[in-house]
DNA sequence: ACTATTTTGTGACGTATATCACATTTTACC
DNA sequence: GGTAAAATGTGATATACGTCACAAAATAGT
C-alpha cells in the first residue's frame, strides 16, 4: 500500500516505540497495522488534527510533545491537556459520532503515525486484550481530565500555577529543572486564566525563590 | 450463589434494562453475569459508593437518577455530572488503580445491580463486541465531561445557570417541565458557584419569566 | 543588520461573584 | 402538632481576577 512497507517488511513489529496496547497485539495483527499505517513527521506549532475535521485515520503520538485543546467561537482558547509520547490522540473521539472533538497541535517537532480507523476497531473487536488496554488508557485519560477539571474550579491561580508546574515537573519531564513549552499566552489558556494574571503569578513564584 | 437464582433461571437475560453493552452478549455470557451479580434497591439520599472505596463490583444503574460527585477535604462538593438509568457507574475508576475516584448517591429511590469485577472484565477481554460498547460509553462520558469542563471555564454564572437547565430538560427528562431533583445547594454545586449566587440566578431567571 | 511582528511586563480600573450575617420558610421528626 | 434542624432568600461588603492600554523586549523575516 505504502511504497516503504516493500522495504520494510514489518515496520510496526518492530516498533521501538509500540503503544501497551500494540504491546498485545500478535505479529499477524501488527502486519496488519503495519500494511494500514503510515509515519509522519510533524514541526513545531503546526496543527495535526482541528476540532470538528471527521476521523479516518486514528493518530498515536510516536514521540515529542502535543497540546489538546477546544476553542470555542470567539471566546479563549482551552488547553486540555499536554499530551505525552506513546499516546494515541482523540481516542474518546473515536468512538462516538467520528468528529474530532478537539484540536491537536504539536509543541516540539514530532512523529506521529496515522492508523486506518477500520483496523483499529476490528483489532478492539477481534483482540480483547487489546481492547482491555485501549479502555485503560481512556479511562486514564477521563480521570486525569476530571481531576484538572476539578481542581480548576476550586483552586484559585496561585494554587493552579503551582498544579501546572508540578504536573510538568512530575508527569511531563519528570524533572526538576524544565522550560515550559510554550508562550505565556499558552500557559495561561492551559490554567485557564488570563495571559495578564498567568504571568504575574509567575513572577510572584519568581520573586518568592520557588522556580 | 444467590438465593434468587433458584427459582429465576436467567434473570439478566431476560432484563428489560440491559446496557446496550450486555445486549451484544451471548445467553451463555448473561447467564455468567447473573450467577455472579445481585439486584438491590437504593433509597433517595443513601450514598451508593464512596471515593476512596475499593472496586470489588461494578455497579449498573438500572433505574433512576444519580449524582456523580467529589468532595475535596474542607473544600466545596463538586458534583460531577447527573447520571441516567442504563449506565454503569465509575467504568473509568475500574480500569485505572481499582480505587474508587468518584463517589456517588442517589437522587431518588433507585434499583442497582451489582456485578462482580472480574467477571466483567472476563467479558470484555473474550467478547470484543462488549469492549467495544463499554469504549462508547466511556468515550460519551468523557466528552461529556469535557464539554461540561469547558462550559464552566468559560461561562459565567447566568450561561452555566441556563446549561444546568437545558440539560435537565433534553438530556436528563426530554421534557419541558420539570421539578429539580436537589437542594439549591447541589444545584450550585453542579455549576460551581456558591449557594447564594446560584440562587440569585435562578431567582433572576423566573423574575424575566424564563423558567 | 534592520524593520515588522509577536511576546511579555506593568499599572489602573471595573466587576462578577464569594463570603458573611441574619431573617424566613420549609422539612423532618418525636 | 409542635419543636428542632435544614433549606432558602436577601442585603452589605470584600476581593480576585479580567480587561484595557501601553511600553519594553524578544523573535522572525528580508
Amino acid at each position: 500500500m505504502f511504497s516503504d512497507s516493500v522495504y520494510k517488511k514489518n515496520r510496526c513489529n518492530d516498533c521501538k516505540d509500540k503503544s501497551c496496547a500494540a504491546a498485545i497485539l500478535t505479529r499477524n495483527e501488527l502486519e496488519q497495522i503495519n500494511f494500514n499505517s503510515r509515519e509522519s513527521e510533524v514541526k513545531k506549532g503546526e496543527i495535526i488534527l482541528h476540532q470538528g475535521s471527521l476521523t479516518s485515520h486514528i493518530i498515536y503520538l510516536k514521540s515529542g510533545l502535543v497540546k489538546e485543546f477546544v476553542k470555542p467561537a470567539n471566546d479563549r482558547e482551552q488547553i486540555l491537556s499536554i499530551v505525552k509520547e506513546h499516546t494515541y490522540l482523540g481516542l474518546s473521539s473515536l468512538f462516538g459520532d467520528r468528529i474530532n472533538h478537539y484540536s491537536y497541535s504539536a509543541l516540539e517537532d514530532i512523529k506521529v503515525c496515522y492508523i486506518d480507523i477500520n483496523i483499529f476497531n476490528k483489532l478492539i473487536k477481534e483482540n480483547g486484550g487489546f481492547a482491555y488496554e485501549i479502555l485503560v488508557s481512556v479511562s486514564r485519560d477521563s480521570l486525569n481530565n476530571f481531576h484538572r477539571f476539578v481542581n480548576q474550579s476550586q483552586k484559585r491561580i496561585y494554587g493552579r500555577v503551582a498544579d501546572a508546574i508540578l504536573y510538568f515537573a512530575k508527569i511531563i519531564y519528570e524533572a526538576n529543572e524544565f522550560d515550559l513549552p510554550f508562550t505565556r499566552k499558552e500557559f495561561a489558556d492551559l490554567i485557564g486564566v488570563s495571559r495578564e494574571s498567568g504571568t504575574r503569578a509567575l513572577i510572584k513564584f519568581k520573586e518568592e525563590g520557588i522556580i
